[in-house]
DNA sequence: CCAATATTTGAACCAGTATTCAAGAATGGA
DNA sequence: TCCATTCTTGAATACTGGTTCAAATATTGG
């Protein structure tokens, strides 16, 4: 058998250069976002950051969606996403949203909603991504309705599967408004309407 | 006074640059359509396109907003914007925007919506321009939901102020939505439901 | 210290980008 | 026909993009 000697060890973290990588893709677009950016974000150069992650920075915009949808979906999610969901849950997703659009860091709205604009009519992959994450969001909205609907807290003629699909949609929109015109009342007023259609 | 002797003429229409470059901002963006692109499309050279739009790529992009505003959007409005429209325009035009969804050119969405996302964060002049374009929205569905409830085709606790905010929004989602997943029941299940809800 | 392996580094590469400019060309009045 | 004016043309500029590579470097078991 052969014995492997110790190779020179990384000076960097991947997980450091992609988490760089999601916020830059997230805040400024996929096109928007060089690699020297990257660069001046992370100080690792080129030549490493292509070593680690091979594919390049197509690759590196892929592993960002998964890993935003891994990090960052389920801490926006929050308790919508338990089993036993119900209106408040959903509300209080929809709140956050709002706060999060009036919020100087918030502004960047939601990475899949832009890679759905940006890029989903011209890269399958990424379209993909953004689909799981819309079929995510309508399983969660939908059981949260039926919950709600269960415990009375919505008209029983509340159909959950299209309801869902309408508030899915609903938050699509809210995070569009909220990057053109980021003002509460306008915002507020969307989710209020939202939710007095259910009521 | 002086006589002013006449110029060499222009061999192109400088509107079909500017259609060609609303076009193609269109379907692929800003920063993803490049000069090159246009001179491809239209046979002028970049330095005629230079001359006839001072202000070069971008000057070109805000004139193309305008025109996309001037030229589209009324088309896609249709009746919704004449003063007697009610529940029957403001239906036709969410599903005249399916349709466009689900056929193979309109899959590019709407300019503006596209525009909110790519460059709103980043630039104040192209914001105000969509900002613009949600307030003309929320104006005549206001309006068509202020007649449809005096015709009784609403239901009298509808807010024609806050139905047509949330609506606003439903649209823009309705084009996220469908351009991640041109599906004609998720659509025509968003619509379905938007509508259900001011019934 | 040497050997073997993998990483770092800095430069280089090549394609593409927006933009500018000088020289040639077209126009109709003088 | 000349002139002043504006356009066209084609090249050139200056920069940035993503990507690659050879040489130098660091590691640790032998």
């Amino acid at each position: 058998m052969y014995v492997s000697r110790m190779p020179r060890p990384r000076e960097f973290e991947p997980d450091t250069v992609l988490n760089q990588a999601m916020l830059r893709f997230w805040e400024r677009g996929y096109r928007a976002t060089s690699i020297e950016d990257l660069v001046k974000a992370t100080g690792v150069k080129p030549g490493s950051i292509y070593s680690a992650f091979p594919g390049g920075k197509r690759a590196l915009f892929l592993k960002s969606l998964e890993r935003y949808s891994t990090l960052v979906v389920p801490q926006k999610l929050g308790e919508l996403e338990a089993p036993g969901a119900s209106l408040a849950e959903l509300r209080g997703y929809f709140d956050g949203l709002v706060r999060d659009l009036l919020s100087p860091e918030g502004r960047q709205g939601c990475l899949l909603v832009n890679t759905a604009i940006e890029n989903a009519a011209e890269d399958d992959e990424a379209a993909a991504v953004v689909r799981g994450h819309l079929a995510r969001l309508e399983r969660c909205m939908t059981a949260a309705l039926a919950n709600a609907r269960d415990l009375g807290q919505v008209r029983d003629s509340v159909d959950p599967g299209g309801s869902a699909k309408l508030l899915v949609a609903t938050c699509q929109g809210l995070m569009v408004v909220g990057k053109a015109n980021p003002d509460e009342t306008v915002l507020r007023a969307i989710v209020g309407n939202a939710f007095a259609a259910l009521a």
